[in-house]
DNA sequence: CAGATGCTGGACAATCTGTACAGTCAGGAG
DNA sequence: CTCCTGACTGTACAGATTGTCCAGCATCTG
């Protein structure tokens, strides 16, 4: 939770280029080796690093349509078993239990807006979904992104200095270094 | 675009555990270390993946509410400068020009109900934008996934079966390996 | 049939990772 | 003021992995 600069400087650099690899990273950041292993140990520990799985977009895997559904469910029985429902759709791409009129917001991907009306015949088929209101998104105008967080909340937390005792050495942290790539 | 059922396993691989390194998912996986790469590179060149970067979790920064927020926008102006005001603001994880009613969805994040009020603030003061409806999400039922439509993607496009000329190996696939991680 | 493509099995040098350890430095406790 | 703790640096070493290349073989296409 407590980001510190170095934190946000790592974060950075390992969404900007996610393969350069602990020794690269303490190269280019600077620290030595070890003490990147420890920010990502801990950073990983915390959770504000929660995987560095693939990122795969379902636009190139064919699905070009992007929508919002908001659902109005039936009084009885609750969210869960629909979230359950939902959740074997796999078009059904993230679904949340939200406040105001509606009861569920899903994201859900289609591969044309023709297609798009058999996934929401699918949602509204669910058991204890009432009604399903859609809006397609027309376009990303900004993408889903957590930088500018990570900036902000690692500008607001101090321990920004670290120990310089000296510079240069063998394993890491050598300053004029070009990287690889 | 034509995803293949090693391809899904692969992907599936990686995101299950994304340490594994390449020469860990040809044995995992009993292919030759090239192929993976070689499939790796082709999922990465065609889009697929588009990339293996840290996941951040904004609740773990602190940004524990999420809500949606639907803005209405000023008909003169366009969409354009309202998502570049939109980038600006470090609270917005993401923003989407929609039909019906609304112009633009934002999924934005905030410390506490109090501070969303601040950051729709925020928003509804960017130029152009004339109103901003939100709601909140109480709790998140199917967190962002693509397995599943990778895995569908995988099932039916064809050329299931590879090339078998021969098993077994020094640098590839040891079938009966112990996984180290 | 020839060519292109994809996979296997193998090899090598260069690099990186996991891990450990001693020394330095800053801040807090006594 | 002194001691202790936590974080960082600078090193070291063995083992594993990566990037890259190559030849052989099978399938698909023209």
């Amino acid at each position: 939770m407590p980001i510190d600069e170095l934190d946000g400087r790592l974060i950075e650099l390992f969404t900007a280029e996610p393969r350069v690899g602990v020794l690269e990273a303490s190269r280019r950041l600077g620290v030595a080796r070890g003490t990147v292993q420890a920010r990502l140990d801990r950073l990983s520990r915390d959770g504000v690093i929660a995987g560095y799985g693939p990122e795969i977009d379902p636009a190139a895997l064919g699905y070009a349509v992007t929508a919002f559904v908001t659902l109005q469910l039936r009084q009885a029985g609750g969210h869960d078993p629909v979230a359950k429902r939902l959740a074997q759709v796999p078009e059904v791409i993230e679904a949340h239990t939200i406040t105001g009129p509606g009861d569920m917001l899903c994201r859900v991907v289609a591969r044309s807006n023709t297609d798009l009306q058999r996934v929401i015949d699918v949602l509204v088929d669910v058991a204890g979904v009432e009604r399903a209101s859609s809006v397609i998104s027309l376009a990303t105008q900004v993408a889903y992104r957590t930088l500018p967080l990570v900036r902000a909340s690692a500008r607001r937390a101090g321990r920004t200095g670290g120990t310089r005792p000296g510079e240069g050495g063998a394993d890491g942290a050598k300053p004029g270094e070009r990287p690889p790539g």
